[in-house]
DNA sequence: CAGGTAGTTTGCGATAGCGCAAAACGGGCC
DNA sequence: GGCCCGTTTTGCGCTATCGCAAACTACCTG
């Protein structure tokens, strides 16, 4: 069985307040898995069997209407913990999880939480707290669909983006896994077409140097002040 | 001091678990407090000195950008918390809460949170399970503005008010807390403009009746059709 | 009961962004 | 090394929705 080093995962916030020892008690109940690029984890709708932290790799969580289209949830950087649906009572995934990088988690089972939790409090305060951020998010974009216009919700996007999973280049900052213009376009509310225009128009400024599912961020502080430009586009 | 009667409270999610001495304990750290219509009971960005428990009334919490446009996160209902920043380890609001009918709440200081959930684990997993529902209905939310026409989203927001808040009369659904085109418009994503064409369309075709800070659903069958037909509009 | 205020209705352009279509591109696979 | 497929780019008309402006109305206040 592969064991987990206790020293990689000591310092994630869902384990503050775990002792050393409790830490190991619970990683005993986990099992690790690797995903290779583009596999999927779970499958929106599925029974709810295990929970997941992801170690390596990037995760895109997505949720899809009836009608087939999709909305980019959120990219789980590593670290980071998703397939929660038991903390909020849920039976079935609310949403679809893929790899889009090769990508190593643990999995508990579903199952186990309750006694984890009743074991070890502080794992449900941690979670609670990390729900609480992703909610807040949640409801920033909600405040950012219904008042800015796409250009600036891209931006936003981006600099999100480039803040979680950025890497740093000598002049600029790279997305650091493959991301397409319809995944942007998912995650803004808008169209592959819009964003791809968008994208081109800053390229011939220089502000980015993107290709296939490639962003870079050449010139971040010129897109911090797209993202906060108001609607009238600042003419002089 | 004005005592709470355990029993109105006992079967509330919040408190699923809890034994009544427990809930007792609980309910003297807090106090009540009455709100009148349209006063604030907290604004954005404000210490989070209290957090509460909604008894009787509605209140509204919205979000405001720097440059003053307003959305509704939500209309909270009796029975409710709110104002939880420092479950996600906030200092401050991220949003302002106003009681849009007279109402009352129960108060406790912020600080008497670590405490409570030390003594009642099972607060904290309460908790988690309806900020984990709030997180699952603001993805929604988010997956309609992304993929929806405005009247569609107009059509699911008045179902929620209804299903959340609305009295049953002898024909329709009566939205039961004074709400505003405008804020519909903040709910949906949309103008209070737009918002006074649609429902005057319905109520045209007595779908609704509606006036000032009034909103009945007549025809909540046919909405709901409204709601989920796609955009083409169902021609023919 | 008159006046004032907040909420609502409606008309009329203006336009951001969509939707469709097609071409160009880039990379990996055989 | 050439072919095939997924991604990206770009053109062009269309329209749902906004934004502004103005009139109207219901309720509350004095």
């Amino acid at each position: 069985m592969a064991k987990v080093d206790t020293s990689l995962v000591a310092h994630l916030p869902l384990f503050a307040g775990v002792t050393p020892e409790a830490l190991d008690e619970i990683l005993r109940e986990a099992r690790s898995a690797r995903y290779p690029k583009n596999s999927a984890i779970f499958e929106q709708g599925a029974d709810a069997q295990s929970f997941f932290l992801l170690l390596h790799g990037h995760v895109r969580a997505a949720k899809t209407t009836p009608t087939g289209e999709q909305i980019v949830v959120r990219y789980v950087a590593p670290g980071e913990t998703f397939g929660l649906a038991m903390a909020i009572g849920a039976a079935r995934y609310p949403a679809t999880a893929m790899a889009v990088d090769d990508s190593v988690v643990l999995i508990w089972p579903t199952s186990a939480w309750p006694r984890l939790v009743e074991r070890f409090p502080a794992l449900a305060a941690n979670t609670l707290q990390t729900v609480g951020t992703r909610l807040q998010e949640s409801h920033t974009r909600i405040l950012e669909m219904s008042t800015q216009q796409v250009e600036q919700r891209v931006a936003h996007a981006l600099l999100r983006l480039a803040k979680q999973s950025g890497k740093k280049l000598d002049h600029g900052i790279e997305i650091d896994f493959p991301i397409s213009r319809q995944d942007i376009a998912q995650m803004t509310g808008t169209t592959l077409h819009t964003v791809s225009r968008i994208l081109s128009g800053w390229e011939s400024q220089g502000l980015v140097e993107s290709g296939r599912q490639r962003i870079i961020l050449r010139e971040p502080h010129k897109i911090v002040v797209l993202a906060e430009r108001s609607a009238d586009g600042g003419a002089t």
